[in-house]
DNA sequence: TTGTATGCGTTATCAT
DNA sequence: ATGATAACGCATACAA
């Protein structure tokens, strides 16, 4: 079914169709019988040949490095609720944790002419950077804070910082198990709350009790098991995620440690996990839902009024810390 | 940068320049001087003119009721994996759980061409078999077994099935919460299973401890709350899924209940919830991931013999049962 | 081996 | 208000 052959059912020129399906330029009565051809023949329009005549797609392309997280979940769902609403179709490209792969499909969509991207990355390298800069469209960064564009992310620092305020009350011989500083936001930035949050106190966290992992259970697990062997005394651990704070605890109930009365644990995210957990884990939420949100409309913005110049503003997402029975309690 | 452009710049017809991107059919000097200018210019094709002309999208389009899911995140990331090797791309829609979405969906994936569809669906009404059944793009059901169709499920019955008869040999009072039967997969066919179980040895499920609920946490835990309320002799409960167990778990060990000493829980898909939760949840692993690969696979395989007879195979996948804690040990 | 010409399904410009 | 007609960027049959 195409254009032409409506057309000639209802015995006008392809351009009424045209103009019936976009302007409306058309008189009622043609109206009338081409709104019955077109229900009688269920025809719709090749998106194709309008991208080629129009330019405009309906496609945004959205970058992440796995599907199958908490956090990350969350904020896709945010982004299908506003992007479903708007019309517009998501075109997920998933690196599973490699970098060159984010490159890969930032290519990929320049091809496949996006009308904007989100990127819900974790490393940004100075590769990225310069693919990035040689793009037209419209980017929003999920995730980190990358300067000179729009990124949409959360206060990792001060996030940190009022989890490690509360642990440098009751702890002497904190531990931390964290990511790689590359990540900025959840590596780096954490990692910096912790620490000025016990210099505050006067504390410090030693260097042999901070252990990097990958994003896993097991891992975390592991690593948990290797701080403790060597240093019993450690009394409280910040993890980095609920996941890696959920692997940590496993190996502290399996070795009969108490959770907080022994060593308080901390996770971030407020996943699902952290709720589940027992004990149930103190953490800080971020409203990943809402970023996802907030970076659909943004970057829905930046492609209606489609002056280059549109402002590269950042927002700061709000956090809350939420106590559960992981760190003690404090009158 | 158009196909023209480039047949200028490189003293050649645009006909030579698709046919170095394509065919291949070009003299050695010529193929030189080309990839010469593509590097320079960077340039890169219109796939929507391309796709206009050769009616191949390398687009495959994926339904599903929700991302923010254990198992949904594990099957995408399953089906990601494979497709983008490919040089596919996914076309993500999310319906929110909300069954009118799908058919919309639907039918925007017919606007955009896609080469192939993978439906991860729960209920299916007869209109999504009417839909379906106009379709002339092969199309790959994840999740539920709709007879006509090929389809990649797991074996939901025999797992419960399995379930419930280690359940059978400790309860005599046993509780169920499931979700609505109109998803067969989760609601009806798990439902039967455990029932099944039982009756095997003689004992019965008392319908007023059968309560339905939806896919939440906290619909799970007000459910287990007002099982227990009814029936303090309640000494099992199955759930449909892992995140129902969690919940049910949670106002059990608010109100004290020991599990599995009082009450055996069991859930379903060995989400990291199961492992992590406290006690930790016995239940049946799924490979979605794997189920995820097969789906991908086999739409492709679709796509490319493209005998529109190519016969509707079934492929029922194995599962596994993870005894944890919160079921009673025997012998 | 290469170029010419045509068409894919639209939209937009121009007459009428 | 409507209809020719050109153009979008590409692939391919055909001719050379």
């Amino acid at each position: 079914m195409t254009i032409n052959e409506i057309a000639k059912l209802a015995g006008v020129s392809r351009a009424t169709i045209s103009r019936y399906l976009n302007d409306g330029y058309v008189s009622q009565d043609k109206r009338d019988k081409i709104k019955q051809i077109i229900e009688e023949t269920g025809y719709t329009p090749s998106s194709y040949a309008q991208t080629l005549r129009s330019k405009k797609t309906n496609y945004i392309g959205v970058i992440i490095p796995k599907i199958d997280s908490d956090s990350i979940g969350r904020m896709v769902s945010g982004i299908t609720s506003v992007l479903s609403k708007k019309n517009y179709q998501i075109l997920l490209a998933s690196t599973n944790n490699n970098a060159s792969e984010e490159l890969k499909y930032l290519r990929l969509f320049k091809e496949n002419h996006v009308d904007g991207i989100i990127l819900l990355g974790t490393i940004f390298t100075k590769e990225h950077i310069k693919t990035l800069a040689s793009y037209q469209v419209p980017i929003v960064i999920l995730g980190q804070n990358v300067k000179g564009y729009s990124c949409i992310y959360s206060d990792d620092y001060h996030a940190a910082l009022s989890l490690g305020r509360k642990l440098s009350k009751t702890s002497t011989n904190p531990a931390m198990i964290t990511v790689t500083s590359e990540d900025v936001a959840v590596g780096l930035n954490r990692r910096k709350g912790f620490i000025d949050a016990f210099k505050e106190n006067g504390k410090t966290i030693h260097k042999k009790n901070i252990k990097e992992v990958a994003f896993s259970f097991d891992a975390a697990y592991e690593a948990c098991k290797e701080l403790i062997s060597n240093d019993k005394t450690i009394d409280a651990i910040m993890c980095a995620t609920d996941t890696i704070a959920a692997g940590a605890i496993k190996y502290l109930r399996e070795t009969k440690l108490k959770v907080p009365e022994d060593i308080e644990v901390t996770g971030f995210g407020d996943s699902k996990l952290s709720l589940v957990s027992y004990p149930s884990i103190t953490t800080v939420h971020f409203f990943y839902e809402d970023a996802g949100i907030k970076a659909a409309s943004l970057v829905l913005d930046k492609i209606n009024k489609k002056e280059k110049t549109s402002p590269n503003l950042g927002i700061q997402l709000e956090y809350n810390l939420v106590e559960r029975e992981s760190t003690k309690k404090l009158d």
